[in-house]
DNA sequence: GTTATATTTCGTTATCTAGCGAAGTAAGAA
DNA sequence: TTCTTACTTCGCTAGATAACGAAATATAAC
């Protein structure tokens, strides 16, 4: 009961829900993730580890960046179906088509640029 | 954004799944879910305004009982799916399993002797 | 009409959570 | 080795939420 609570209340946030939604166009660095979501470093990082404790994102790290992606438990039958229907339904929402555009543009920035303007 | 939060954040919460899942097995009145629960009654009517604000639960009045049964919307493709699937998911849960024997007794029981014990 | 019953609303308290900035950590750059 | 960079952890504060009991409401029973 923990676990599955633990993930419901991981998606009963708004901005864990944006983040999942980036995610979903394949891995993220933190940085890109702080210049889209306009929160503190910190607050952001809270946020990715409560989703990473619901086991619905998994993280790496490479060099100076740490990467988070959704995670293997998005696809195994119990949550991942769920999950599935859930993002399907909430992509039509205006922040998240919002969210979409700042993506792309944030993604084309670059990554240097994008910590040089936001640390 | 905010009507799909209120869902999420109704589902976020133990006492609530508890609640939807006892109301599978069809409408019950809200002694019958405060003797289940084994909360206080304003707590459980506060529990019960919440899901029904998320319209994941319809109410009605018969005389002195207000019976609460899962909402339409439960049916509909947005939501309905997402929460069929998630409480197949929830289903084997040790303490649904429980509620289910239980609440098989505060039924067997009768409505006006439920009253009687717990007000 | 008065009383009893079933439920909701209100007011309070304790716990939880999202946010921040400052300090800590780990890795590359100088 | 020291300095910067990219985070994360810690400590705090403000606002949300779950719990309760007491008071209010609505309907049935007397």
């Amino acid at each position: 009961m923990r676990d599955r609570l633990d993930v419901l209340k991981a998606l009963a946030d708004e901005t864990r829900l944006r983040a999942l939604c980036a995610l979903r166009g394949g891995e993220l660095c933190v940085c890109q993730l702080i210049a889209l979501l306009e929160l503190a470093p910190s607050t952001v990082s809270k946020h990715l580890s409560i989703l990473r404790a619901a086991r619905l994102v998994d993280s790496r790290k490479e060099g100076r960046w740490m990467y988070y992606r959704l995670s293997k438990e998005f696809r195994a039958p119990s949550t991942g179906k769920l999950l599935a229907l859930m993002f399907k339904d909430i992509e039509s929402e205006a922040r998240i088509v919002d969210d979409k555009k700042r993506l792309k543009a944030i993604c084309d920035e670059g990554m240097e640029s994008v910590c040089r303007r936001i640390f």
